[in-house]
This record gives structure tokens, C-alpha cells and sequence, in this order.
DNA sequence: CTCTGACTTATGGTATATCATGGGATTTTA
DNA sequence: TAAAATCCCATGATATACCATAAGTCAGAG
């Protein structure tokens, strides 16, 4: 059995004009001895870049090789198109990655990045779009579970 | 257990006169020591390249040796039409493979492929075609998916 | 409780290594 | 021997690794 790991919290950091962005820290702890390295790719449900490990790809792959036979196209063109568009990206000794032009430009993201824990996986947002999409969760959220919505104390604002 | 290894992304890169091709980088970086060579055939299903190890077209040929499904005419035809088809094709010392004319009529490339990860197997595609074919895929995937293309502001109606 | 110092992390800048690609030399095959 | 396939070297562009500084965090001492 593995140890867990998830990622967690929301981190903002400062994009430079290459397009390098610092993973947070406490991401890279999860990964320690595992790798230096990180899979992303555009998101198919949201205009932001998708995070994972190699390893969860992996798995993927595994369960396609043994779910369909070898030339089976059909049903994958999901997984395809995740594979296709799915980098790796490695961090230096100071922990920074270099995103490419076209995740950026999907994610619209200049000079920050919102790095946004989602377990096995994680995001990564233009701060102004991660903002209104919480906002939008959040609405989402409360309309249907409003019990939620009783608070300790105030509120967001 | 082996360490994982996927082809991923999308790289084009140049087919010059002799109709050598440079290797992406990462694609050689994942065979490292096991090999210097890659298995390319036809694609039965689109017109592209198909590449893999040559060790998945081992586990191909096993996993028909041990299955019960011996009977299936079909699925003998389309191995045969692979390991009839399929070729070992070395690369050099500076990663670069030169295609068959086979291959590259079939794939309609004369100076460019675009290189597209798939996993356990990789496509080379003619960088117009290859442009249409993810653009279907895309559609197909919004299609059998629609709750994905639900955007923060755009409704889904 | 506050100040101080050690440590970690983020970020800007720069040097270095790697890769794709063109050209040419050498070997193989018919 | 001619043609074709393979190998090797050179080069420019790009990406990567490294160094330095700054900022922020935490712990312990006074």
C-alpha cells in the first residue's frame, strides 16, 4: 500500500514572461522521491490546465490496454485526446515549471497562475477566471445542499 | 513492476528529402535502454503512422496465443494485416528515423509529421490531416459528453 | 511579548546543455 | 560501379540547469 497523497489548498504564484511558475511547495512534497516531474494538459471542462501525476496516466493507459482490444478506436477518443495533449514537465532545483504557449493561451493566464488542489489531480487557473468559477461552485453548491449555508459565524464578504 | 512509460503530446517536426524524421525527444527518452529502434505500421483505422515498442506487439501476440477466443476470424486477419505490416526502424545517434515510402504514402506525408502520443503507442499524421482528425475527436468527446463543454459564464441550455 | 536570526520558498537573471536539422562522408547493395 | 541507404559532424535555436537575491515563515532567546 502506498502512502496517500493529495493535493490540496489554493496557491497563487507569479508567472514570468517564459512562462515559468513555481509549483507550490507542498506539491512537490507530495511527489518527494516519487518524481520531479508533473503531467499537465488543457482541460476539457473548463478553461483552465489540469495537473496530475505520470502515474495516474499510467493507470489510464493500463486500464485501456486491458479493457479494449488493440485495435479499437471508438471508444477512446477521450483518453486520446488527453494522451495528445498531455506533457510532462519537469521542475528544477527551485521547483519551477515552464507551462507552454498553448496551455497559457487555453487558461488565459499572463503574469498568475491559481494552482487549485482537487485530490489526485489539480488546477491551474487565470486568478480573475478561478474567482467567478468559486463563486459560481459555491452558488452552485449551496442551492442544493442550503443547509450548507449556515455558517459559525460571518459570512465571505 | 516496469517503470511507467506513455507517449505523450504533440510535436511536428520536419521530413526532409531522404525522408528522415527526427524522433521526438521524450519518445526516445521513454525506450532509453531497452531499445534504439521503434515498430512502425499502417494504421488500420485512419490514415496514419502507427508506432509502439516492439515489446507491446509482444504482449499482443501473447495475449491472442493464451486467449480462448482463437475462433475469432476477424480478429486473426487484423493481427496478421499488423505483424505482416509492422517494421522495426532503428534510429540513429542523432534520434532520427527514415520512413518507408510505404508508410509515408499511406500517411499522405512528403515534409512534415506531426508526432501524436497515444499512450502505449504514438501516430504520425500529415499535419493538415492531423489537424481535422483532432478537431472531429473534439467534437465527438463535447458530443457523448455535453456536461463537459458547461462553461463558468457560457450557459449550458 | 518582542526582537532577532536561521531557514525555506519564490523569483529574476544568466550560463549551459540539448535537440532538430542540413550537409556531407562512408558503407552497402544490386 | 552506380545508386541507395546509413552514419557522422556542424550549427543555430531553444529549452534547461544553475546562481543570486529577496521575501516571507518559524523558532528561540532575551
Amino acid at each position: 500500500m502506498r502512502k496517500s497523497f493529495l493535493f490540496l489548498d489554493t496557491i497563487i504564484n507569479k508567472v514570468d514572461a517564459k512562462g515559468r511558475v513555481s509549483l507550490p511547495s507542498d506539491y512537490r512534497a507530495i511527489l518527494k522521491d516519487l518524481s520531479t516531474e508533473i503531467v499537465c494538459y488543457r482541460s476539457l471542462s473548463a478553461p483552465c490546465i489540469e495537473g496530475c501525476t505520470e502515474e495516474l496516466l499510467d493507470k489510464l493507459a493500463t486500464d485501456i490496454e486491458s479493457s479494449m482490444d488493440f485495435f479499437s478506436q471508438e471508444q477512446d477518443d477521450l483518453t486520446n485526446l488527453i494522451f495528445g495533449d498531455a506533457k510532462r514537465f519537469p521542475f528544477d532545483s527551485t521547483g519551477r515549471i515552464v507551462l507552454s504557449e498553448k496551455l497559457l493561451k487555453h487558461a488565459q493566464i499572463t503574469d498568475a497562475a491559481v494552482f487549485v488542489g482537487k485530490g489526485r489531480k489539480f488546477q491551474i487557473w487565470n486568478p480573475q477566471n478561478w474567482e467567478k468559477e468559486e463563486a459560481r461552485i459555491r452558488a452552485e453548491v449551496l442551492k442544493k445542499r442550503p443547509q450548507l449555508s449556515v455558517k459559525p459565524e460571518g459570512g465571505a464578504e
